[in-house]
Parts: structure tokens; C-alpha cells; sequence
DNA sequence: AATGAATGAGCATTCATTCAT
DNA sequence: TATGAATGAATGCTCATTCAT
């Protein structure tokens, strides 16, 4: 996936975008710090100058790529579209982030399933985060989606979107666009009240 | 958790057991021979009497959890009831097992988002597993699913009870016995044709 | 001066020798494992096997040394010597063992001028020190020695004799066995009543 | 400790006067330049423009303080003073240099038992204490000092203070004036002929 | 079968020193 | 003079794996 940022690539940033790689390759584990300095172009101690450790970079590329995946939700606007296209363009954004990005993927699922995670250190909302969660209370509020726990909401919508978007990576699972669109659809359909 | 098995408590198992315990609490890397040795009350030497080496003890470990988990699907024999109770059932199931082995739970999800699974090692279908794969088949031929590819209905039903279950384990959710009657109906809602 | 002890050299003693020497030539920084390790003729992980890490093994070695000081103390049964005798006795055992131990002298006096004595961990009395301890009681209230705080008496006395070896070992001063005498006479001669 | 100096605190007697309280506090290890640099207020990169390198720096910094110590041995005029008043006085200047100068006491200490010092680089007389050389010849000449090496002396009367001092800094002992008096009185009973 | 001491390669991290600006 | 980013060798420590007993 290599480049997630279109800013100029600093120093920090290719460390950030070696490391997904290296991770999404090779595991947390199996991704020293010697190996992500020679495939940065950086010396190893220079790491230390943008980190404090090796976990606060871990945490700061989950940050990083978290964001890009929250602003990747909004592209093309589902916010101004009407119900139920915008829910539906939005899961779809949701999978075509995973798709598009499997390095990214691949780093987001070790994370969140690593006791990195587990231990706490939730992401708080960011901006567009909150457009989203808007929507979906917006939808409620219409009688579109039930009135369920947040939670819940997430993973009957867009979990199910990274789940199949690692098959597709893998390999096992090819999707086309006209069954995209059936399942963005029925994945709302489940979720009517 | 601890004991997964009905078995006496062999060796074998004593490591086993350990180890889904160790990475659950502290990921593959941070769960080493030493320590799994000292929890299971055998020698570190030992352990590769019974295994080839740690990448093979966890693989067996995977394999394991995965034949307690299809067995748990068919508690109650989901097989005999008619649709959708049958499905319901089934998804019920999978959900209570995540819920009341969140060590395994957690295990399963660290193994199946890392380099060791990526690479491939698929488990092969075993019995129970082909029971319920005759069962999704039927109710595709009566209509009742869409017929869509195997994964892509697995992620879109018991793809959800995972990731709800570490929802739940995590504390995050509260799921009671109405709420998971309805999800369970829901999901299967959503894969009709 | 490599084995200060008497027991079969196994691997924990081999160990503490090589750190000593390795210490007094180029001090504790300067004194890697890899080099330790080399020296004693082990591997490096087997040091942390015996010693928890640098620091305890550091510690270990101060307290390995405070016991065969306290031992050399009491050669020659100076607690069953008249006064002065045995006071002078003592005191040139004590210096005797500096002489005698170079490197283990420069050990002692790097570690006691370190931050990690002077954050504390003091050690407590063997029952060598006790006997010393009860000697020097006995002749306070013989009206022999000057009734001052221990750690007082201890600096007029033994204190010098660290000193004086420290400048033999470096070659600075020589110091004959009469002016030697003349010296553990004059110094208890300084702290009487 | 802080501040030694009297001048003007240009950079490089920042860099100094940091570097006795980062030794002082953790050892010459872990007195890393980049902190010493945060310390002084001024930038890794000058602290070579004013020394050649730490072991420069180190050494400069045991001459700077040598000085200040060889100064105050001479407060209030010793030489000028009849014996054994002007002994006495002397051992007290020594004395209250230490215990007033606590930095710079243990950064005494550690270097004097280092590697550092062990391997040469004796530190010449100054004037100040050609003075004092001249002070003892003369009260060897008038038969009130035992007619021994220099070195010998020394560790006999001003060497005792050192070791005080430092019991005395780190808490374990408390000494009043008048048992101040007691001690240099009886430091130099010690060394008549 | 079983032990646990022993090995040594590998890793995260630190830090003296340099150098472009 | 002055800065501080950058380097990379060196260090403490871990851990999978082996093997004598």
C-alpha cells in the first residue's frame, strides 16, 4: 500500500508508511525496528527522535490510519444524499477504504485484535467521525434504522464491510460492483426497525 | 477460560490449555515457551516433545479451538428444527461460544489476523462443519438464502456473532436474550434472496 | 585477582569473578555482558539465568565481596587479643585484605561512590560485623575508644585503610610492615577518650 | 550544588555546572550529553566546541573543581595562624567544602575511584596549595608532624574529612561543631611524630 | 518421557559524535 | 558561534531451541 499521506513525505511520515507495510507483512512481532529503518531510508535511531518506543509508533500509525480511514467514510458526500443511498454509499466507502488499502487492512485488524488494543486506548470521535454518527442518529430519529446500541449498529453495518474486504484480499472472495450493491443494501435492510 | 477439553488432563492439554490463556492475555509474542511452561506445571523442554516447534503448538492449538468450536455449533441439533429456527440456532451457537470462551474467542482472532493464517494453512471442513454447510445449501435450494458465495453468507451471518461476542467480551455491549433473538432473526433477514 | 572464593568455580562464581576484574579495569560502564560473558567462559543469556539482570548482579557481587571482607576482618582471632593489640590487629587485616584484593578494592570503592549505593540498599550486619561491632563496644566502655557514633569511629579508623591501600595498589606509596604498625597504633590513638 | 563559579556564567560554565549535578545524581553513565545539554539551556552540538569530547569535558570539569577545592582550603588564612590552629583550620576548610558542596563532593569521589583517574592524569600543584605543601613541611621541620610520606599524611588528616563529609551528606550522621573541633583536633594527635 | 541449564541470534533502545544549516 | 536532526555502533536483555542427565 506503501503511501497513505499525500503531504510531503518527511522523515516521520516514511517511517509511518514503512511500518505498515512491514506489519501488515510480518506481524507486530517480525517487524524490528532495523528492518523498518533500512526499508525507510532512515538510520534506526532516527526512529526514536519521531517515537518514544516502538509502541507509541504503533499507536501513532493506528491514529494515522484511523484517520485516513474516517475521512475516506465522507468521500463523494453521503451526508448530502438521501436515505437510503447515503447509508449505502458510506458502507461502500467503508469497503472500498479496505479494499483499496490492504496494507492498512491488514495493520487495523492485527491492532484492534492485539492486546495493544484490548488494554483500552480508544480513538475518540473525530470530525468526521461525528458527521457520521449524525446520520445514523438522523436515520433513527426517521425510522430507518432501529434504535439499537451504537455497538451493535457498527458491526451488523460496517463490520461486516472489513470482514469481506480481508477475504477479498486474500483472495478467496471476488466481489462485483452490482453485488456490492445488494449487500450494501442488505445490509440496512437487516438493520430496519 | 482454561479447560476447553473433556479429556483428561494430559500433558498435551495442560500446554495446550496455557497457551490459549497466555496469548489471549498477552499476544503470540509476549507468550513465551518459559512462561507457558511455568503455567502449565511442565518443563520447557517438554513442550517439544509434544510440538515441533512454537508456530506448530499454536497451529494445533488453532485446530483445537476450531473442532470445539464447530462441535459447539450443533448444540441442541440445529439440524432438526425447521427455518428459520434452524439458522437461528445455529447463529445463536456460534454467538454463545465466543461469549463463554473469550480466551479461545480472542486466541481465534489473533491467529486469523496474523501472518500465520495469511499465508494460508486453511483448516479443512470436518464433519460437523459439513453438516452445516448441507444445511445452508438446503435452505438456499428452498429459497430461503440468496445464493451467494459460501464466505460471503458466512461473513454476513456468523461473520457478526465474532465480532459482536468481542464487543460483549470487551465490555463495550450488553446483549440480552430478547435483543440477541431479534439479531439473530435480523441477520438472516438481511441474506434472503 | 580473579577467585576470591574457595568453592568449585561453578558458573555463578565464574561469573562474579570475571565481573570483578572486568569492574575494576574499566568500570561498571565499560563492563558489558558480552564481555562478562566472554571472559567467564559462558554464554551471555546464562547471566540472566543466575542474576536478574546488570544491577542485581552488581548488588550480588557487592554483597559476595562485603562477606569475604568481613570474614578477613576477624583472621587471627583478633577479638581474643588484650587492647590495643586487637583493635590494631583489625585494623590491619582490614587493610591486609585491601592490599591483598586489588581489584575487588577498586570494586568495593566504585560501588560505594556510585548512585547505587548511595540510593541506600545499605547491608545489614553479618555475624562477622557483630563481633567487630561488640569489640569496639567493649572498649568504649573500657574507656579505650571515644564514645562517638559508629560511623564516626568507623571513617578515623578502618576509614584510613582504604585510603592508604587505594594509594598502594596505584603504586603512589609503599608502606613498610614497621610503618604500618606504627600507623593502626596511631590511628586508634587518635580516637581515644 | 548548582553554581561553583563566581564569573559570569558564559556557556561553558553552564555546561560545567550542569554536568557536576547530572554525575552527582546519576553516575557518569547516564549522564548523557543530550540531557546535560537540555540542562545547561544550550544545544547538544556547542558542548563540542568547548570540549573536545565527555572525556574532556570530565576532566575539565575535575580541574575546574579541584581548584575551587584547593581555594578554599586557604579561607580565612590558615598560614597565618599558629599550630596547631592553622592544621586545624585547614582540616575544617577541607571539611566544609565538602559538606557545603555536596555535587561536587560526589563528583570528586566518583572520578577519583574511576577508571578515569586510575589510569594517570595526576592533577599538578596549584599555587593554593603550595601553600599548603609548605604550611605541613614547615610544621614537620618544627617536629609537630610525623615525618611520613606525603601522601600518607594526607590520607591521615584531610582524607578523613572526605569520608565524613560524604556520611554526612547521605544523612547517616550528623556532627556539631564542637565535635567538628574535637575531630580535626584529634585528626592531627593522630599524626604527631 | 522429562528436566532445566545453556546457548546465541535477535531485538529495542541509548548515546557520543557529526554536520548541514 | 550555535542548533538539533541524524547516524550507527554498542548494550542490556529475551527467548526459541537444544541436549546432557
Amino acid at each position: 500500500m506503501a503511501d497513505l499521506s499525500t503531504a510531503t513525505p518527511d522523515k516521520r511520515t516514511l517511517i509511518l508508511n514503512a511500518m505498515v507495510d512491514l506489519v501488515a507483512e510480518r506481524g507486530f512481532h517480525n517487524a524490528p525496528i532495523s528492518l523498518l529503518a533500512r526499508r525507510s531510508g532512515v538510520s534506526a535511531g532516527i526512529v526514536y527522535h519521531y517515537f518514544e518506543n516502538k509502541d507509541d509508533l504503533i499507536r501513532a500509525l493506528y491514529k494515522h490510519i484511523k484517520a485516513q480511514w474516517s475521512a475516506a467514510l465522507l468521500l463523494n458526500h453521503p451526508q448530502h444524499l438521501p436515505y437510503p443511498a447515503n447509508l449505502e454509499r458510506l458502507w461502500q466507502n467503508a469497503y472500498r477504504f479496505y479494499v483499496d488499502h490492504p496494507r492498512a487492512t491488514l495493520f487495523l485488524e492485527q491492532y484492534e485484535n492485539s492486546p495493544y488494543q484490548v488494554g483500552g486506548h480508544e480513538i475518540g470521535l473525530d470530525e468526521n467521525l461525528e458527521t457520521v454518527f449524525a446520520m445514523v442518529q438522523a436515520e433513527i430519529a426517521q425510522g430507518n434504522l432501529a434504535d439499537l446500541p451504537t455497538d451493535l449498529l457498527y458491526e451488523m453495518t460496517l463490520g461486516i464491510a472489513v470482514r469481506l474486504a480481508k477475504r477479498v484480499i486474500a483472495g478467496h472472495l471476488h466481489l462485483e460492483d452490482v453485488l456490492l450493491g445488494w449487500i450494501a443494501a442488505a445490509v440496512y435492510r437487516g438493520v430496519r426497525p
